[in-house]
DNA sequence: GAAAAAAATTAACAAATGATAAAAAATGAA
DNA sequence: TTCATTTTTTATCATTTGTTAATTTTTTTC
């Protein structure tokens, strides 16, 4: 998914906002493995995926998987884009990438200066709002199964490409626990 | 926490911009156990809380918390605030309480008007963002009683003035679980 | 302050999920 | 292809959390 593409469907922009942006924005491929973000860092750039798939995770005794971004989605350590402080992911590829850089501080004062961009980032963070008080909240109502099928219906193809243990930590539970719900479904 | 405090509390604005948001809203003030807010419709309108005590609820076979709000947050049906559509949320008043109303629809022109305000906006997003992210991993890292005791960590004062069927639900587990764990603790 | 109602605790048992280890299946490299 | 490595499944037992019901404690109302 080519960067217009990707700035428009997280909030339509006039096309000069949206050049703006654009020219902000540098392309760069990693492979597969790839380490793209670090834990504990303040992580001074946002990356568009065109291509690819990506994960997060934190490190504890285990990975714990807390996110997957695929074409189109923005990859970001909030806490760093928020805050400026270090960020508790570490964003690992899970396929060859290629991606969209743009620096944090470019796109602030993009944000000041443009209420378009401004609007723009405002919509983008709502959005991910939304979407992770979802996962919040069937995280309080459903039990692993459950949210097992959830996760085949709304992203089906995450199972064909991802490995059963990031999923199994996606949905918060042991790769053991998910192979059992999986025999059960049978 | 009066108006003005609150507005700058979730992000630092110039005293034109405030005024131009302070203007908008309306205070008004309700008991404990009024619905404010209802499930499955669209809520024109968010409010700051000045004093007292909320919170929401997902109803199912039984009802259950996800959220508290107090003195200087914001309830906001985030489904019809962002997307227009109907909130999946219904709010509840734990205490008396004053609150400040803001008519969506009045914000979403400041939004398009005033750039400082389309990145309060954002701001105030984004903070919402990174609080619901927290939570959510927690959930995915913690058990039970580490969630409890965490929540006795930063929200001591919950405690105190919410009932604990409530906290419990919130935590994600049952009150005779809740129960159990806070005896186990003595 | 007594009675009624609501909230919190306790107990006993059931169900879900975790931990560990071993086996089977799938994948990747030579 | 073959061998080695990684991933997934299966099995067993332990732990955590849920369910139901009874009891105790606290709060509210008269």
């Amino acid at each position: 998914m080519d960067i217009s593409k990707i700035l428009d469907h997280i909030h339509q922009l006039p096309e000069q906002s949206k050049l703006a942006l654009q020219n902000n924005v540098t392309e760069m491929a990693f492979s597969k493995g790839h380490i793209l973000l670090k834990a504990n860092k303040v992580e001074p750039n946002i990356y568009f995926i065109k291509k690819g798939l990506v994960r997060a995770y934190v490190e504890r005794d285990n990975e714990v998987t807390f996110w997957f971004g695929k074409e189109g989605e923005t990859i970001i350590s909030m806490k760093s884009y928020v805050e400026d402080q270090p960020g508790y992911e570490t964003i690992e590829l899970l396929e060859d990438c290629e991606l969209y850089e743009l620096k944090t501080e470019n796109l602030r004062k993009l944000f000041n200066e443009d209420v378009h961009i401004a609007n723009w980032g405002r919509k983008f963070a709502e959005k991910e709002l939304i979407k992770t008080e979802e996962r919040l909240i069937s995280r309080q109502f459903k039990n692993a199964s459950e949210r097992y099928l959830e996760l085949m219906k709304d992203h089906p193809e995450l199972l064909q490409r991802v490995q059963l243990g990031h999923i199994a930590s996606y949905l918060g539970i042991t790769q053991v626990s998910l192979s059992r719900i999986r025999a059960e479904l049978k």
